[in-house]
DNA sequence: TAGATTGTTAATCGATTAACAATC
DNA sequence: TAGATTGTTAATCGATTAACAATC
């Protein structure tokens, strides 16, 4: 692996990838420009995050969206499917399973655990519901790539304890509480309600603006 | 309203805001380095930004949690109910409205708007779901504050569209793809498979690393 | 007073932007 | 060649960190 690639960068290589996911199939050649009206990001954003992965583009001409997208799949390390265990069969985990873009994308929902007995042993996504005692063992068994906590607040530090045991160095954590994991481990931390008071500032501030 | 809050600033906010909730019921005093653990910041990083509010703490002792929380709602625009319309009534769309994180926090979800025939009428978390034909006159009689978008892809530009007719200055988008608004909106995405992607990247890093 | 912790300054670090030579 | 667009450099900007005086 080349040298790392920064915070900022690594942030904005998925959206490019989805970006380019939308328009390999119709075009041969897109510029930083086309990217970064597609994503968000500016042009001068497009061409130094891309360097950073090496001489992708062509002078004069541009990128090819589907070399392109290719080397960023694998810059991201997202050849091949990513086992996923999902922790909360609940409305979010329910959701999350059902959702589309995570098996066109290099991940896989191989199993759904959950502590309700009146939804162990039901389908989501066409996967059974499982005891979430199951869940260090399975994981030794067959190890998972990424979990993934979809629970109440109160549950999560008990569930990310189980991921690790059970083997799990990568977790994505959608309940609203911080979970602490020995080193070694990656944790992100996607709270949705968070993401809507970020917009509830933004918003009152575009409103006094224009008072 | 005071100087403008830096965007890291304010994407921190409503973390600490999370955690003050959680223990405000518990403690009578908390320091920047309680705050910092409690959210995964820096004890300076908590000073520097809480600084940004005005004079909050008390040298020698700490915060107030309760003063602090209320301070860090009102600084984020989370004073009174902040009326939502959800967009979308599918598994995303659902799971959204079924989220416990929003009611609590400030936001009430007000309307669901969805195209399938199928879906309109039934009820999501209490609440009919409507056509999506009544959006801009719903939102002309009685303004939402926020609008989400939980549709698939290619439905998120037209809804973004009906949105803004429909008087919303702010949004919320789970669609994967970025959508277009006349300037004064101000949009915010949210990519779930994006987060999932930044977490592959880290995963092997750290995976290499250990090798 | 002694110990603790804030608020703030200055230094460091990293990210963004502008500009342009290289090159198709 | 002329026009277009990359890859990269240097300048600017903003965020983080360390340190400590102020003060409870």
């Amino acid at each position: 692996m080349q040298q790392p690639i920064p915070r900022a960068t690594v942030a904005r290589l998925p959206r490019y990838l989805r970006y380019l996911e939308e328009v390999a199939a119709s075009t041969t050649t897109v510029s930083s420009e086309d990217i970064a009206e597609g994503t968000g990001a500016t042009a001068a954003q497009v061409r130094k995050d891309l360097s950073h992965l090496g001489t992708l583009g062509t002078r004069g001409v541009g990128y090819d969206p589907a070399v392109l997208r290719d080397l960023l799949a694998r810059a991201l390390g997202l050849s091949g499917d990513l086992q996923v265990a999902l922790v909360g069969a609940g409305n979010l985990g329910s959701a999350l399973a059902n959702y589309g873009g995570f098996s066109s994308r290099g991940f896989e929902i191989v199993a759904i655990y959950d502590n309700d007995p009146d939804r162990i042993g039901t389908e989501v996504h066409g996967i059974e519901v499982r005891s979430i005692d199951r869940l260090v063992e399975d994981g030794r068994l067959s190890p998972f790539a990424i979990g993934i906590i979809a629970t109440p607040a109160g549950a999560a530090q008990a569930v990310a304890d189980l991921l690790v045991d059970a083997g799990v160095g990568s977790i994505l954590n959608f309940a609203p509480t911080m979970v602490r994991t020995s080193d070694g481990t990656v944790v992100r931390q996607v709270d949705l309600a968070t993401e809507l008071q970020i917009l509830a500032y933004y918003r009152r501030r575009e409103a006094t603006s224009r008072a």
